[in-house]
DNA sequence: TCACGTTTAAACATTAGACGTTTGATGTTT
DNA sequence: AAACATCAAACGTCTAATGTTTAAACGTGA
């Protein structure tokens, strides 16, 4: 008798189905995807395997289910989803201390990595950011500023703390932030980024994790 | 005719039974849970709906079920669950790097909140750190060392930061580190972790920082 | 025409039972 | 002792039926 070649679970081939056909764009946020018969018949299998991976991916914040009506989409990956879930029980400035814990680290680590391609980006997103400013234009600032920050994560040389920064992103984006910022703020101390990159193209780590302190401790005293 | 209190679906409420069963220790890391019929005994469930659950929390990480055999506790919480499978795809020295932010601000934080009663405790872990050290127990002194830093973290006041500080705990309980320290470890300075406390009692941030700095800086000599 | 209650079809929720597959342990043979 | 055969326990999957909830369609009266 020879052997069936080991199946894994069919329950897991159904999630990865799924889980593509999110990432591919078959399906957008907010879309209602099809009903479970449908479903069903497409994949090839029963209701309650069908279930258990819709369930799955429900619990990773992929999917939302509604009793009733149908299940929708509410996001494309699972880091986002998760991070959501976990930021929303913390408040807006528990969350920007740890995402200051990972700028500083960030700042030290860019700036023993220095390297004279990536100051030249920070120092072209830093002219669209002072630029943005310059018009008024808060939602172009907001990006800009994100951006900024985003690239000096990433300027650290470990993808983790990218990765993980960047999961804030869908936390701050458009939010509060910028309503907040609006009413006499006067930019987040441009001057004050200007000297990270310097101190990042210097390689001196603790000057850029100074900058990065001060500019922060001057960024939270217009925190409510 | 009076409307029924609308019902939550009945496996949301299983995967928090389930959920808050881990939470409280019921069932340990790498324990077996009791097999589907048990539990659908004790949570008054049919086999489908307890499977939806448990898959859902296989699915953040919490259980890892496997055919044939049992369905095992892999993390206590969604949020290690999955810190955990986004950190086995980095290497150890960048997820120290991250760790290394989060101590850094921690110290920060703990220094402004300064609070007797907490300096206290942090002193009475590095004794079993320190006597565990002079023991050459070395699983014992990584567990007080463990407990030091996290007690470091809820002291920055910011929960946010002690729940993704803990998250690293799974990854790093008993693993290579301990060995690793083994061979030729001088113990990663004690007097620069009782510098640290003396930091925050004296509610100076900045040194506190600086004195953690410095221990990372060393530690991070010692790894490959 | 508009507002509001009613009806209805669609979709998810749950249950029950049966059978298949895989795994780890046990016992047997060599 | 090592290799093999057997068995029970546990998860995997399927089928079928019924209950609940939702959103939309419908209809009626103002």
């Amino acid at each position: 008798m020879s052997k069936t070649p080991l199946r894994p679970p069919l329950s897991e081939e159904v999630v990865a189905k799924l889980q593509s056909a999110v990432a591919k764009g078959r399906w957008k946020v907010g879309d209602r995807i099809p009903a479970e018969p449908e479903l069903m018949a497409e994949m090839g299998v029963s209701r309650g395997t069908l279930r258990e991976a819709i369930k799955a991916l429900a619990s990773t914040g992929i999917f939302e289910v509604r009793r009733g009506d149908g299940t929708y989409v509410r996001a494309t990956s699972e880091i986002s989803g998760t991070a959501q879930r976990v930021y929303r029980d913390h408040s807006d400035q528990d969350v920007l201390q740890v995402r200051f814990a990972l700028d500083t680290q960030s700042a030290r680590l860019a700036a023993k990595a220095a390297d004279a391609k990536v100051v030249e980006q920070l120092r072209a997103l830093l002219g669209q950011r002072s630029e943005a400013w310059g018009n008024r234009d808060y939602p172009a600032w907001a990006k800009a500023d994100w951006k900024f920050h985003l690239e000096v994560a990433r300027a650290s040389g470990v993808p983790l703390m990218h990765e993980i920064y960047e999961s804030f992103g869908d936390v701050f984006h458009g939010t509060k932030m910028v309503q907040r910022l609006a009413d006499g703020f006067d930019g987040c101390l441009h001057e004050g980024h200007e000297s990270l990159v310097d101190a990042i193209e210097a390689g001196d780590p603790e000057a850029a994790a100074r900058t990065v302190i001060k500019n922060l401790d001057y960024c939270m005293s217009w925190m409510p």
